[in-house]
Parts: structure tokens; sequence; C-alpha cells
DNA sequence: TTCTAGTTGCAAATGATTTGCATTTAGTAT
DNA sequence: ATACTAAATGCAAATCATTTGCAACTAGAA
């Protein structure tokens, strides 16, 4: 079953990152890929079963999940701390009104860091960057 | 003489916004003026003579800035709010080792935009975006 | 000079996140 | 299978950033 392949992989996942399987860390990784948009702490805890998981293990999970890059923290310039699976790279359109997040990738910008590295002196090597976008969505636009 | 000059601005620039001329509007301006690179609340509330202003006013100035667009948050990806004036348009690289900031500008992300937006159905326009990058500076590799 | 809305400082509240510690458990070694 | 140990968990309490309530104080308009 597709249910149990994906258990199979989130322990994979666990085991890679040298973590250890437990019933917290696979509820988390189920919760997170449900939908691939970005969740704060409190959203994912909301999801939890009440009483199942205690707040202190989510932040630890979440801690430990950040700090072996199996997720990672978006910044949507919303005032809470976002994460999502550090899967694929991709960047966010966010609406400003409604919280509503599109993704998109882009292939282009390697050209704009050269060009960024060639302007200060400092610096000779990107490890990583931010490149999201901000608006209002065609729905809330509408109204 | 030129400080006098900066202090005429300052009031300037609350006037414009609305807001009253206070002292600790204007020691506020002139700290983030000092250096142009980000700041956290407790950056400013150190520079600050000791018991000068209340940290809660400091709280209510910053707030009412942002809020007057007199200055901006910047997410330099480190658990703390950094603000910076909201003077020219530009973006930053960032050292995850020592957090040292350059600035550089570009003119070209909007041919990035362009494309994002083809990739999306639910935004046509964007009024604001990040672009930052993260790297180790020389110095900091040197080591 | 007077008046009033806007601003400030202090104390206390709130909310998010972290820490300490005793108990439990996953995964390894026997 | 069993025993062992480091890692992980849950609870209570601490810490830290930020916000709120309120009384006293001003900047700037009348």
């Amino acid at each position: 079953m597709k249910e149990n392949k994906i258990q199979i992989n989130f322990k994979k996942i666990l085991n890679n990152a040298g973590l250890k399987n437990t019933l917290p860390r696979l509820t988390v990784l189920k919760i997170l890929s449900e939908t691939k948009h970005p969740k704060t702490t409190k959203d994912i805890f909301n999801k939890l079963k009440k009483n199942d998981i205690d707040l202190v293990t989510l932040y630890r999970t979440l801690s430990s999940f950040e700090e072996k890059k199996i997720i990672k923290r978006v910044d949507l310039q919303k005032d809470a701390v976002y994460y999502e699976l550090n899967t694929d790279h991709h960047h966010h359109i966010i609406c400003t009104n409604c919280d509503k997040v599109a993704d998109f990738v882009d292939e282009n910008h390697e050209k704009l860091i050269t060009k960024a590295l060639a302007q200060v002196k400092n610096f000779k090597s990107i490890t990583s960057h931010s490149f999201d976008l901000f608006g209002i969505c065609n729905s809330c636009s509408a109204k």
C-alpha cells in the first residue's frame, strides 16, 4: 500500500539523518507531507490529535529536523516561523491578504548571484538564497 | 552643520509620516542611520544610553516606523527581527558564520518575476519580493 | 497660553520557546 | 530473545520577546 510505502520512506529519512524512528517524528513528517504548503509550529500542533504529542516534543522534533535539513524554515513575512519539507528547491508567491501560497521554480537566479558577487568584495561563494514574491492573489483582488 | 541637517531631515521624515517629533523617535532614526546595516531591536536598545528610552517605547517606535514604511524588516534567517531604514531598494549577502552583511542592487529580477507569474494561476501582480544571499564571507572562509 | 490627541514609562500580562529532570524506549550488543 | 545505553519523551517550570493597560506627560494645533 501507498500509506505503508510512505511510512517506509519516512523511516529512511530518519535513519539517514541518524535520528531514531519514533511516533512523534513520523507523525510530524506525515503532517508536513500532507500538503506541501509551509506550516507553523502551531498549525502542526493543531493537526495532532489532542495530547497526542507534547508541544515540547514538537519543538524538539522541528529543531532536530531543521538541523538535519529534513525541513527548512520559510519566511512568509508573517511573524511566525513556517516550515516545509526540504525536498525540491522552489520559491513562493504569498498573498499578503489571505496567506495563500503558490510555488514556482526558477533556474535563472544564478546569473543574478554572479552579478551580485561582482558588486561586493567580501564574499565569493553563496550557499543559499531567498527569493520569494509577495502580492495579492486573484481572488482577493477581485473583492 | 551636518549634524543639524540630519536632525532636520529626521524631523521631516516624522512630519511626513504624521508622527510627532520626539526624542525617542529621533534617537532611533539616528541609530539606524549611523551604519546602514540591519539591526535588531536589541542592537538598537543597547545603543541607547542606559534608561534613556524605555524598551516598550522602542517597540512602539519601531512598530509605528514599520507601519509608516520609514523602516522595513529584513529577514537574515537569524531568529531575530532586523530592521533597516527604508531608503534605496537593495538586497543583502549575509555571512552565515559571522553575520556580516554586504549590500547589492539588482535590476533584473523583474524578468524572473514575470516568469514566476507565468507558472502560477492564482496571482497576477506582485507588490514586493525578497532576494537575499547567504554564504561564508572571505575572512571567515580563510580561517 | 490653552487644549487635546498622541506619546511615554512603568508594571504586569501574554505567548512562544527553552531548560531541567525523571521516565521511557529504539536500536545495538549480547 | 534479553539486556543495555544513549537518545527521546513528557511534564513542570523558567526564560525571553513582545504586548497591553493605565496614569502622567508633551508636541503641535487653535
